[in-house]
DNA sequence: CACGAAAGGTCCGGAAAGGGACCTTTGCCG
DNA sequence: CGGCAAAGGTCCCTTTCCGGACCTTTCGTG
């Protein structure tokens, strides 16, 4: 890509960035884990303390990057018993918010995107799915569906994606996923709603969900490669 | 897999854990860069100033990182002009080294591999590849069949598998793939390496390397599948 | 031989993060 | 109504990291 002169050694293709310092990387995350619909609205966080420790992150630094949600209004905070953040965000509608930039990182995304997600819906379908996962995938297959407005119907369809990353069982894998869908989170937000679309991506998600399944590997591998290639066409359009 | 209770629900599996502290990262990343080939022996390492920069870490941090390495035996320094640390680590003997632990690690690391190598193969046969980049790749698989010592060609056989995911041209595959093997490293190390397992994994990066050249896309990934599970089942022998 | 440039080596002060103890609020339940 | 438990809120101390300035070694070159 425009990258420094097509590298043709590994050194400075390998050696990256050691990623930003903790209180930056815990906001993002979080804030990216509900714009991905991970927590739902209303939903409640997990405690401080709880939290904290998964994230491997003193509880003081959790607690400053929880502020600069509050402060964003991606949660409000109750104390006492029963008390937490709660989580206050509805998708915004689609088309709001300026052109969008940095380029290359998207389409590094889309590319990427496009190699991690077939993959997981391949793996999937090789697993043998226990019935919650199954049931699950069939949720979220559903309230794709049934989402009416569309902020709500792309946290539908980031979560399926989810899903289908984790039923992979692969934690590599999962954060690969999450990590495409957070570069591209922007874009997605900015994705143009027609009708017809719409309708297309849930014939492509429900072949997906079936093949995995049926256990029908290359099939749902297929299936989701063209969905990608189908929303990548999209958003290409939009970067320019 | 035996993750916790095989997840349902998508935040435990989301929240990745904040990498380690700058330096432990700082450390590990050089290291296996060196033990991957990134570094070859004998080779010398950038500039501290600027090896910190491009690592995105404070010139001192980098210093103990080195000053690690050095104690571990995988680079001297000399100081004055002209000087600066070399890479002094020839890959140890294979089957050396006691049996292998973190089972579920390992075997979430093959998966991944499975599908980001392929994934990386096939679009780097879609690039319009450079003259340079077209050279690298020959002179990665020619460096794996001149490889005599097994340590040596294992080097060598991470460069070319490197070499093919740089020149995809996706940052987030090259790092992806740069972690699938960094998380084998340990297994790789440990492979037995048999005459005819060796010839076998020949003419499967002849395949691939040919496919990318031609931009035989799906060949190329298809080769590289073949490639990622005879090698998977090699290893999974030695995991147990 | 002297100078200058390119490296590593050293030091310091400020900011961030970690880790832990303790306080305060709130709701539930006996 | 009183206590207990589960949360968030505060504080303090230590370690690490950053960032920059400066020193020392070494080599090339005029």
């Amino acid at each position: 890509m425009g990258d420094p002169a097509l590298v043709t050694h590994l050194p400075s293709a390998i050696l990256r960035q050691t990623p930003g310092n903790p209180f930056e990387t815990t906001v993002e995350q979080l804030a990216t884990a509900i714009r991905l619909g991970v927590f739902f609205d209303g939903d409640q966080l997990p405690p401080e303390r709880e939290l904290a420790e998964r994230m491997g992150v003193a509880r003081g630094t959790l607690r400053d990057a929880i502020a600069a949600l509050r402060d964003a209004g991606l949660v409000t905070t109750r104390r006492g018993r029963g008390g937490g953040s709660v989580v206050t965000y509805t998708a915004p509608a689609p088309g709001s918010g300026g052109p969008v930039r940095r380029g290359a990182t998207l389409l590094d995304a889309l590319d990427f995107r496009r190699v991690v997600e077939p993959g997981a819906a391949w793996l999937a379908a090789t697993r043998d799915l226990s019935g919650d996962q199954r049931a699950w995938l069939e949720t979220c297959l559903r309230e794709t569906t049934e989402a009416v407005d569309p902020g709500a119907h792309r946290l539908a369809d980031s979560r399926l994606h989810l899903a289908v990353a984790t039923v992979s069982g692969s934690p590599m894998l999962i954060e690969a996923v999450t990590r495409a869908q957070a570069a591209l989170g922007e874009l997605l937000t900015a994705i143009p709603v027609l009708r017809k679309n719409i309708q297309h991506s849930h014939d492509q998600h429900r072949a997906v969900v079936a093949a995995i399944l049926t256990g029908a590997a290359d099939d749902a591998r297929t299936a989701m490669e063209e969905h990608c290639d189908a929303t990548s066409a999209l958003l290409r359009g939009l970067i320019g």
